[in-house]
DNA sequence: TATTTTCTGAGGTACGTACCTCAATTTGGT
DNA sequence: ACCAAATTGAGGTACGTACCTCAGAAAATA
């Protein structure tokens, strides 16, 4: 049989009370004794019963996600992963909500994150553009005893917090590397897109795909980033200026996760087919792109595994835990036609 | 506060005896009552305290891997995750355990299995190779009641059976898509190689490779796998044959896990850096050579996601349960230098 | 040594569910 | 309407841990 707290007791030589006085780190506990227990737990081996400590101790762990409004597909996939998580997570005595603001106000985001106190929920994982408002509200937030993680884009804050995402340094340099391999013996120049660049991430992701075409494919010159704004029309003129200025564009790179406006604006001026194109994000609508040949590479980041990753990680500061680093990276991952998987399901059913 | 048994018993009209009953489809209780308990259930939102439950039942979940000897380094990852399964639940009252087997000898297999009973292990997770021996002794344990997974490597049962691992197929697409797309203006053959081919994984990853290539890439043609079976010596020989014959080899598949006297014997042969070079698994080794430019990419599948994926659906079997299907689904994950990753975290602790 | 302070033990209740027994009630068949 | 069978209720114990109180023992201080 496994170890119980009673066993342990015997095997300290102490009573349980004692025990529960160590195992739950309160006071009043002479330094040796809290050794012997520590000593007898490694020698018999005793492990916590997760359940029965859930149980005895009522614990309910309540946590938040807060994110932008403004709304493209991956984003909707984040909030159809909570929406999962929230039910999947009941068992496990955590609950699960998100609240959404516009991303455009710093102002909005701090007066909400003020809102926010520890009875009303034990952590929050923000994800929101960088603001210097931002930055101090999640100050004041975290003093207030609430855990934070910044999620899938980091804040450049003074005080290090937990950050669940990618580095999206490197998944530029992937989408640089992929661009490079692929453009073999096709010479030219690189179109960039975003929808804006004043995002942190896109940033990031230039720097590092930029990094990579200067030093190791210095047959391709990737031009300035172009802005979409979201506006099909304007981008549109912009890209066929480009393309009549330039003839030899062999590839493209849409650095935002919204790329439907970048990608439709330039099939309107150029043959894409033609073209090696990399984005970013695994959208239903990147998904069609691969599989009909508009585009050849996705760079993306599993928002399952975003959401688990930063629902465990807040857990584990809730109980003051130390989140377990390996298993919360998240992987760059890279999409092409052959590896999208098809069916929803290969378990099967006896 | 969430609802109880208790609730659900005051809510159904029944006493908590029925809502045992009903909960754990025991036998005794007219249809309509049944149904009633469900509508409550559904009406006050009842969700089992799967803690509690856990503790109650006394519950622990007995699992064991059951893999080869033969040890590449694919198999040596796969032993840590088990291991570090092994201790990551114990929390959930999960038993963790492996054995090896000769992965030649299908008599040695089948008698492993015939061994296990129910009351040693409540599920086991299978990675062996196809033989008809081994097809029928799963039988068998299935019928004794213990639940079974084909792990990694399916077999080809007349029974469906859980299956936890990727889709070789499409893997095998993904090496030939990559290497048709890498090899853009450099036209000529392709070397094929693994450690044996009558392994069902690799015939697998073929037959994924040669159609993409001859479908996509008509100037590229596969040449028949060759079969390295460990002997470095022998392979040489005939990779050196292969080289002096064509001048046009442009790319390099390996198709098994196991890369190292593949690679070792070709760069003995070749220069490997002016070819496209791809193979399979994350192990230390293919690592290495990504990072030193002599891998261009690595089909890969992870090992962590696999070991827990498996040990997910046991359980869920055990408890009657279906399977999550889209979070059983395991990746074809591709790796290049890039998007490797680097240290092993990411999450800062404040 | 006397007194305070710190530490430890004993015993209790609670958490929500599983599973058991036995009696009471309802249902179905005749 | 009667009996047997099927169904339901009432009440109990158990699981392992958390958290509480109060008394008593040990250690530190004066």
């Amino acid at each position: 049989m496994r170890p119980t707290t009673k066993d342990l007791a015997k095997a300290a030589g102490v009573s349980l009370a004692t025990v529960d006085r160590v195992l739950n780190r309160r006071a009043g506990v002479r330094k040796e004794t809290v050794e012997a227990v520590n000593a007898a737990i490694v020698e018999i081996g005793f492990e916590r019963n997760i359940s029965a400590a859930n149980l005895a101790r009522g614990r309910r762990y309540r946590f938040e996600f807060l994110l932008p409004t403004a709304g493209d597909q991956f984003l909707e996939s984040l909030v159809a992963r909570i929406e999962e998580a929230r039910t999947a997570f009941v068992g496990e005595l955590t609950e699960v909500r998100f609240r959404r603001v516009l991303s455009d106000d710093p102002h909005q985001i701090a007066s909400e994150l003020t809102s926010i106190r520890p009875d009303t929920a034990d952590g929050i994982a923000i994800m929101a553009p960088e603001a210097p408002q931002v930055r101090d509200a999640t100050q004041r937030l975290m003093e207030r005893g609430v855990k934070v993680v910044q999620f899938v884009s980091g804040q450049p804050g003074t005080r290090p917090v937990d950050f669940v995402g990618v580095d999206n340094n490197a998944a530029g340099a992937t989408a640089g590397r992929l661009m490079g391999k692929f453009c073999t013996g096709h010479p030219g120049r690189i179109l960039v897109i975003a929808d804006t660049m004043t995002a942190r991430d896109n940033v990031e992701r230039r720097q590092g795909f930029d990094l990579v075409l200067t030093r190791d494919y210095p047959e391709l010159e990737a031009l300035p980033s172009v802005e979409t704004h979201g506006d099909l029309e304007r981008t549109h003129r912009i890209v066929r200026n480009l393309y009549s200025n330039f003839s030899d564009i062999s590839g493209v790179y849409v650095l935002s996760s919204e790329t439907r406006v970048a990608l439709q604006a330039i099939s309107e001026a150029s043959d894409l087919s033609t073209q090696q194109v990399i984005a970013h994000e695994r959208t239903s609508f990147n998904e069609e792109m691969l599989r009909n040949g508009g585009l050849d590479a996705v760079i993306a980041q599993n928002p399952g595994h975003l959401v688990r990753s930063a629902i465990r990680v807040l857990r584990a500061r809730c109980d003051g835990r130390e989140p377990i680093a390996s298993q919360e990276q998240i992987r760059i991952e890279i999409l092409i036609r052959e590896n999208l998987g098809h069916g929803p399901s290969r378990v099967i059913q006896p």
